[in-house]
RNA sequence: GCCGAUGUAGCUCAGUCGGUAGAGCAACUGAUUCGUAAUCAGUAGGUCAGCGGUUCAAUUCCGCUCAUCGGCUCCA
């Protein structure tokens, strides 16, 4: 006689054991209608499921987070099963949900096309209208394994395979198609009532490359066609942020095929790295830093010893000279040890922050590039800390504060934060590697902030700490990092003299706040849709006359626009103002000015913002000093 | 690097079932001097990514290369 405890406390007694979908209907006819699926003690269960002993359950519609994430896998399920219809000797492997859908790999003779994903599409809306029925069936693993293999399902069983034996197995039948799953998924193909197949893709099987690729179909599903359409505009209007789009419209920078993976900085695009650089260059001498400079090209051996070579051989860019091989430098760490070993060290000139915008080059594999975001050639904001092991914990302490300052300077809130620790490969003792990886962790724990623990993700030579952004498009980009190295100050032969007067070997640790310039610039370009704060802007204000009488007027108003520090720029075109006021919108400028006779007489402007609101008239010297408060932010 | 798609004027794109290409915007010239998101008219602009093949003829068909885009793998 089970007693179900409803969410709101409530108790139903029934005579029988019950199902979700019974429990639903004994409350009403709608919620009958709406229930998904179950959550029974806390396990998320079909709405068949019977529960003959005393149960907490609490009923799954789409208005649950839950009840939308089946609605996309059993939506996997139903593209796998119109695949297997239209494609018989396709075979179904994984199919998973992702951010906002789906997908689902296939192994298959050749690629779909966007004519078969139409089509695929259309036979799943024909399955729905059948509203077949999706039914949970329990197996032996050993009797599963034989199942999918008698069906030619290889790589399902292969997975099952990998499953202890002594468990059972779940399988879910729609029709002719039967998958294997855990489940819970939508009583019947009718419930699906909203999606889309968005693209095809390659994907290796297991996510090896040494692996076959598969061919994945993603997809996007919702509670109702309402949601997708939302979706669908929300995609497209992400679309219109690409950097790539608006560093073409605002004139920023440009690539072209002789020089893949490395960026053409335009004026205007150049104007905003120099202003992040000189921001990021009186952040570090304020936190004491020093800055360096190094070169660009260094001898081969310098990458042999610091175990580069071996490691990333094929992706540095080589070139030779008179019999000697050089490496075109892919980081600066080397060259800062050769700085520090310049003179020796003693404890007390520890910590020792050196930095240096140091342009560096990748040779990244061709497939990876991505606009300003995966480059070839780029500058970060790099620095090394030499210091002992002591001093680890407050060194990480105050990176991770400078970086949430400087982060927040730029308008960056959201950040996702991971810490990885010791991979297989590594060099290094475990009690080291105990000690680093403690270090971080502490650190972390002090600024309580959330953050992801990434096992086995470290570099070859110490833990990391890495901060990531989210891009328009809902892709994550790391910006900053904070690694520990133990290695390289040894290989290269860094050393201090201790209080003992012993020879000792400082721990070193990589730091980047922006990370790579290039790719900062990117994602504040799409954070901001192109909308760079004031002090960011290329170009802060236009000045625009109205007719050729005010011409003058303005010369003079730039001019002393621009004695202030300000980018400002005039537009004497001989064109309708309106015509003027668009250009220089679209182009995001933050301020226009415009002057007509009125103006000219009052000695005034008439400024607007690029949003298009009226800040009414106004004198420079007013205008000045608004401008001031507003670019003072994020200065120290 | 792997899978797939794409590459036409400065930009955004159309087009040619094989007979050497077109629009809008931008540019240039002229007219207009017009107060808050596009003034009008005219002119000019392309080895149709590159190389090779098939063909009387290739921008179009085929092959290769390069780049870009979407994923996968990778990312010191």
């Amino acid at each position: 006689m089970p007693v179900i405890t409803l969410p709101d406390g409530s108790e139903r007694s029934f005579d029988n054991p019950v199902s979700v979908y019974d429990v639903a209907a004994s409350i009403g006819a709608g919620l009958a209608r709406a229930a998904l699926a179950g959550r029974v003690n806390g396990e998320l269960v079909d709405s068949s499921h019977v529960m003959d002993a005393d149960s907490e359950l609490a009923i799954i519609t789409d208005r649950d987070q839950d009840g939308l994430d089946i609605i996309r896998h059993s939506t996997a399920h139903l593209m796998a099963q119109a695949v297997k219809e239209l494609f018989p000797t396709a075979q179904v492997t994984i199919g998973p949900n992702i951010e906002d859908g789906f997908y689902y790999d296939f192994s298959y003779e050749r690629s779909f096309t966007m004519d078969d994903l139409a089509a695929i599409e259309a036979q799943m809306k024909k399955l729905v209208k059948t509203d077949t029925p999706i039914e949970r069936q329990v197996m032996e693993r050993d009797e599963a394994v034989s199942f999918f293999r008698e069906m030619g399902e290889e790589y399902k069983a292969e997975i099952i395979e990998d499953i202890p034996e002594d468990q059972h197995i779940s399988l879910y039948q729609q029709g002719e198609f039967t998958d294997l799953c855990r489940g819970p998924h939508v009583p019947s193909t009718g419930r699906l009532k909203a999606f889309k197949l968005m693209k095809v893709a390659g994907a290796y099987w297991r996510g090896n490359s040494d692996n076959e690729m598969l061919q994945r179909i993603y997809g996007t599903a919702w509670k109702d066609k309402k949601e997708l359409k939302v979706y669908l505009h929300r995609l497209e209007e992400a679309e219109k942020r690409d950097h790539r789009k608006i560093g073409k419209a605002q004139d920023l920078f440009h690539t072209q095929e002789e020089a893949p993976g490395m960026v053409f900085w335009h004026d205007k695009g150049w104007q905003v790295y120099i202003v992040i650089q000189e921001y990021i260059r009186n952040k570090l001498r304020n936190h004491g830093y020093q800055e360096v400079h190094t070169p660009q090209v260094l001898d081969r051996s310098l990458w042999e010893k610091s175990g580069h070579w071996e490691k990333f051989g094929d992706m540095i860019f080589a070139t030779q000279s008179e019999n000697r091989e050089y490496a075109i430098k892919p980081m600066n760490c080397p060259a800062h040890i050769q700085i520090y070993n310049h003179g020796l060290k003693s404890y007390r000139d520890l910590p020792l922050r050196m930095a240096e915008f140091g342009s560096c080059h990748r040779n990244e594999p061709s497939g990876t590039l991505h606009g300003l975001m995966r480059v070839r050639n780029f500058v970060q904001d790099d620095a090394h800390i030499f210091c002992t092991e002591e001093q680890v914990l407050s060194e990480v302490i105050a990176f991770n504060d400078l970086l949430f300052e400087v982060y927040k300077d730029f308008g960056f809130e959201d950040v996702l934060i991971k810490l990885s620790t010791r991979p297989e490969k590594r060099v290094g003792s475990d009690e080291t590697w105990d000690k680093a990886e403690k270090a971080l962790e502490e650190a972390l724990n002090e600024t309580d902030l959330e953050w992801e623990l990434q096992p086995g993700e470290g570099a070859f030579y110490g833990p990391k700490i890495e901060y990531s952004l989210r891009d328009c498009l809902n892709r994550v980009w790391q910006l900053g990092t904070i690694q520990l190295d133990f290695s390289m100050p040894e290989r290269l032969g860094a050393h201090y003299v201790s209080e003992d007067n012993s020879k000792q070997t400082p721990v070193m640790l990589h730091r980047a706040i922006l990370g790579s310039l290039e790719r900062f610039i990117g994602i504040l370009i799409e954070h901001y849709a192109g909308a760079l704060p004031l002090w960011l802007s290329p170009q802060q204000l236009v000045v625009m006359n109205i007719t050729d009488r005010q011409a003058e007027y303005v010369e003079k108003v730039t001019q002393s626009v621009k004695k202030h520090g300000f980018r400002a720029e005039m537009d004497l075109r001989n064109e309708k103002i309106g015509f003027k006021i668009r250009e220089h919108t679209l182009r995001r400028v933050p301020y226009l000015l415009v002057v007509g006779d009125r103006e000219m007489e009052n000695g005034t402007v008439a400024v607007r913002s690029r949003s298009g609101e009226d800040l009414g008239s106004m004198s420079v010297e007013e205008l000045l000093e608004k401008m001031g408060e507003e670019v003072s932010v994020g200065r120290e």
